[in-house]
DNA sequence: CAGATCTCAGCTATACTGAAATGC
DNA sequence: CGCATTTCAGTATAGCTGAGATCT
């Protein structure tokens, strides 16, 4: 994509840059997570598991905003991998409790260098001052959509509900 | 997706913060345009050859981020709709011109509201100036990590290369 | 010849839908 | 009973790879 000869019409259009900014960000992570064999999902269920050391993989889904379906995919790769562990939860059995096992802890630190990496290649062209406004618009941004997967408000084509418009 | 319990750690990455937002815009997008038979690419094709009138298949995805592959399938989909016209260029045979029909002109109008009500709803939690703010911020970032698409310097796993660090 | 263009076939990841089985 | 959780099967789109045919 070569940025200045797109169409005046897209380079002005919000949703349109945000979706590019995001595909660029996407090939960055991809490139340097896939280089020591890792995706961006997986980092971010260790990243969510290393603050709550265990949770069910509802819970992790809503919080990661990952589908219930593609957690049990996740969740099934990376107990494969030896990285997290399924218990049954006594007081609830349909739930499966996930937690870090230490192999996971060591692979979240490798991880965890790798992405910073990523956010200084994403951000480089912006000064400090300017990544911190970014990432106080986007966290604007998130506050005021964030909804449920799979939120059925979002069903009818037929128009656009904010939730909690708070 | 319930962002205020979302992993700090995410929440405080850059990379995620523009994947999650951009996946909020393009749920609005889908569901708008969706509404009318439509899809983003669609939009995004139509608004480029509004302006340019006329172009090689080629030259529309690099402007637009759009993979050859795709672009085949995209402007043939969108010549059955009648929507734009595929004419061989005489100066050079290996190319096709795609232009926009007074169909898709018609077509385009009826999506230009649409865009301009997801903007509405996207950016709806931000001020005026926060819209400026976000807006410049991404197409900084787009300006120093555009590249062409299937670019090979994004080959190799092995790093990160930033294009045109100008 | 190298390189660009169009096309096709197919792959992966992501997001999502629907439904069944189980348990609260 | 309604509802939540896990699981599976399947769909759709986007992004991408590789290759062949054609042309500059």
């Amino acid at each position: 994509m070569e940025f200045d000869t797109a169409p005046a019409r897209l380079r002005a259009l919000p949703s349109w840059l945000l979706g590019q900014a995001a595909l660029a960000s996407q090939r960055i992570g991809n490139d340097h997570l896939g280089a020591v064999g890792a995706n961006r999902r997986q980092a971010a269920l260790l990243s969510a598991l290393d603050e709550v050391d265990e949770a069910s993989q509802a819970e992790l889904g809503r919080r990661l905003g990952i589908d219930p379906g593609d957690m049990v995919r996740l969740v099934g790769s990376m107990e494969a991998e030896g990285w997290v562990r399924r218990t049954p939860d006594a007081t609830d059995r349909r739930r499966n409790l996930v937690a870090i096992t230490p192999g996971g802890r060591r692979r979240l630190r490798r991880l965890d260098e790798v992405l910073a990496r990523v956010q200084q290649d994403l951000l480089a062209p912006l000064t400090p001052t300017q990544r911190r406004e970014l990432v106080h618009l986007l966290t604007k941004l998130l506050r005021h959509h964030a909804v449920s997967v799979a939120d059925d408000s979002s069903k009818p084509g037929t128009g656009y509900s904010p939730p909690r418009t708070s």
